[in-house]
DNA sequence: TGAATTCCATAGTGCTCGCTATGGAAGCTT
DNA sequence: AAGCTTCCATAGCGAGCACTATGGAATTCA
């Protein structure tokens, strides 16, 4: 779904600027100011380019703001790939709020997440944007709440841990730092932070 | 500073709709759908009253706002005067984290925190709005960081316990369940989450 | 009742929003 | 070079935004 637009391209003159250097720069603009307080306008300047070479380029404001989340993420299964690719759930969980807390604070990038903090509330015209990242986060907490069922089965935690909670709660920290990140937090506290919900997890047994 | 606008009524006419209902009103709708996507049009329809008739009580759509936000917080000290109330810091942070899962599931109520989830992204236009409730937030998270401090001053935590980083996972595992609500789950789940973020707290000695 | 005061409804203000029609310049293919 | 395809810049579309000027209706005070 990377590529999907323009469809397909014949020949004649070639675009005049960097389709992936745009998208980063778009990136950069949302993440910053959320998808709807990101105007077309505000987004062509950073880009560098008119807005009728951005709806050739990416169709919509719609479209070319998923294609930054995509970006983003590192392309559209790459958290769920790590999540299942860990040693076990622990360092799984670990590993996304250290990420978490490194990814919200970087000191060339804004502040926060934008998986987290771009649209959590909007207008119902964006509606379908809120519910697809709503989509995204779901679905990276389910690979992490199978995860930890798996480790359970397998003996690697206690019988009785409670997976959905476990998972819930490392994704509400992500979510939660994001706004901690925006509301000032540095890095160091965040890592500690991102220490410091690892604490309650389940022992070995 | 609640009922600061307007300044004085003198005599004539009464108004012809109820304030407090009118601003519980306007409350529930920026809960919903946050700041910048409540137009002063869906307001005034959920408040049954016209433009005019809202500058003239509320000033403008800012200052409803934090009339708003005042109002869904009981009053401005309300929140931390609860937390320096409470028998420890334990009670007070798992009894912040209780209300924020029964309050962002309710039934008849919106999904979510208000004060988390209605402005962590925005326009510069709205970045006064934006400061002013990361300073409400900051100011409840202090207040939790405080009462951990005097905790471990009393000796009923550990002497080496990380009181900001104690209430900084006690604050994002708040403003996460709110986004957690928002993205679909239910009570039940909050409140094993919010008691789950306990389990990591140190114990007495 | 007369005068003063306040509230409300209509109807707009200027502005920005996402998006696009149009025409000419640029570059590929043959 | 001819011919075609595609891209870019200007300019502007209708719609919605926060906000308000105006005038009459409602109520209080004298």
């Amino acid at each position: 779904m990377e590529n999907s637009f323009p469809a397909m391209r014949r020949s004649g003159r070639p675009l005049s600027f960097d389709r992936e250097a745009a998208l980063a720069a778009a990136m950069r603009v949302f993440w910053q100011h959320g998808y709807e307080a990101s105007s077309v306008a505000v987004l062509t300047a950073a880009m560098g380019i008119t807005p009728p070479s951005l709806y050739a380029a990416f169709g919509d404001k719609q479209r070319l703001f998923l294609a930054a989340v995509d970006r983003y993420l590192g392309g559209s299964d790459r958290v769920t790939a790590t999540i299942a690719g860990a040693a076990n759930a622990q360092d799984a969980a670990r590993d996304l709020l250290t990420a978490a807390a490194i990814g919200g604070t970087g000191a060339d990038t804004p502040a926060g997440c934008l998986l987290a903090s771009s649209i959590v509330t909007g207008s119902t015209a964006a509606a379908g944007i809120r519910e697809a990242l709503a989509a995204i986060r779901r679905r990276i907490e389910t690979a992490l709440r199978l995860r930890i069922e798996g480790d359970i089965d397998a003996g690697l935690l206690p019988a009785g841990s409670d997976a959905e909670m476990l998972a819930g709660h490392v994704f509400a920290v992500v979510q939660g730092m994001s706004t901690l990140a925006k509301d000032g937090a540095g890095r160091d506290k965040l890592l500690r932070v991102a220490a410091g919900a690892m604490a309650g997890w389940p022992g070995p047994r």
